[in-house]
DNA sequence: TATAATATAACCATATTGGTTATATTATAA
DNA sequence: TTATAATATAACCAATATGGTTATATTATA
């Protein structure tokens, strides 16, 4: 399952890509904003800050800032750099070969769903999702 | 997720729907057959039986024997009587309404990605799956 | 009547999850 | 120069889910 960090990581993104190009946010604004723990935000902050993503600098007056064009982040990656690979099964995730005819054809059926899956995810961008609102839901591509 | 118990349900109904329509199987020869432990078996025919799918008898020259057409059991039915309702995110099992704007757009697009990987699993039936040949994967509906 | 089978329920170790706590580090403002 | 407000890092923890085991009852045939 894509976990609540995972979620609670592109809301923080979606959050910073609703402001300004630039601005600086607190952690704590940032959990105020969008009802986050604080402690959670902050422990999330450091994996974004690991990928890239934004930076922080320290002391008062500092915070957090979007490093990067939020059109150039999709949802996929962000939920792979909190919860790791994505794998809907637990077939998915072992290297071994399957042992027989019909387990193995259940993995293809396994990738292919997920792949579905992904696609979708892969197709909107954090600034897709700070952009959107849910009335206009149905233009996700179909 | 979807569990480990789910993918062995699966099997167990495409290895009865391998063999000749009507022929009586012993859990433990299921088992042996497709490499799962027999306790589990067990309780997973438990389940399959109060879903009507399978009977069974008891008794010296007992055992399971499929109680419908498997090209009528898709593989979304089968995972859901095992595992429950499927959520590739926890938000998608709770049903309070979303906070504010990202997380209720957030929520639109777990479903969407939701649904394109259950119409996969919705379109394999048990009889797909005992019939499809890895080499043949491709022809899954794309 | 022994036995081979299903049926049912309780149990358990391990891993994951969502979150907390504690502490260190930095840089500004007074 | 020093108090303070911020980020940074790591360890910890309760609750739940998962994959599987154990134990025991029931049935029907040989």
């Amino acid at each position: 399952m894509i976990t609540k960090k995972a979620e609670y990581a592109i809301i923080i993104l979606a959050e910073l890509a609703s402001h300004p190009q630039g601005e600086i946010l607190t952690s704590k604004k940032i959990a105020q904003n969008r009802s986050i723990p604080v402690n959670l935000v902050v422990q999330l902050l450091a994996l974004l800050k690991d990928a890239g993503w934004i930076t922080g600098t320290r002391g008062p007056t500092g915070g957090i800032k979007l490093n990067i064009d939020p059109s150039t982040i999709n949802l996929r990656e962000v939920i792979e750099n909190i919860d790791g690979k994505i794998g809907i099964t637990r077939c998915l995730f072992s290297d071994t070969p399957c042992q027989d005819k019909t387990h193995c054809s259940l993995r293809a059926i396994w990738v292919k769903a997920q792949q579905k899956m992904l696609s979708v995810l892969e197709d909107v961008s954090i600034k897709n999702l700070s952009e959107i609102d849910p009335s206009e839901i149905n233009r996700i591509k179909d």
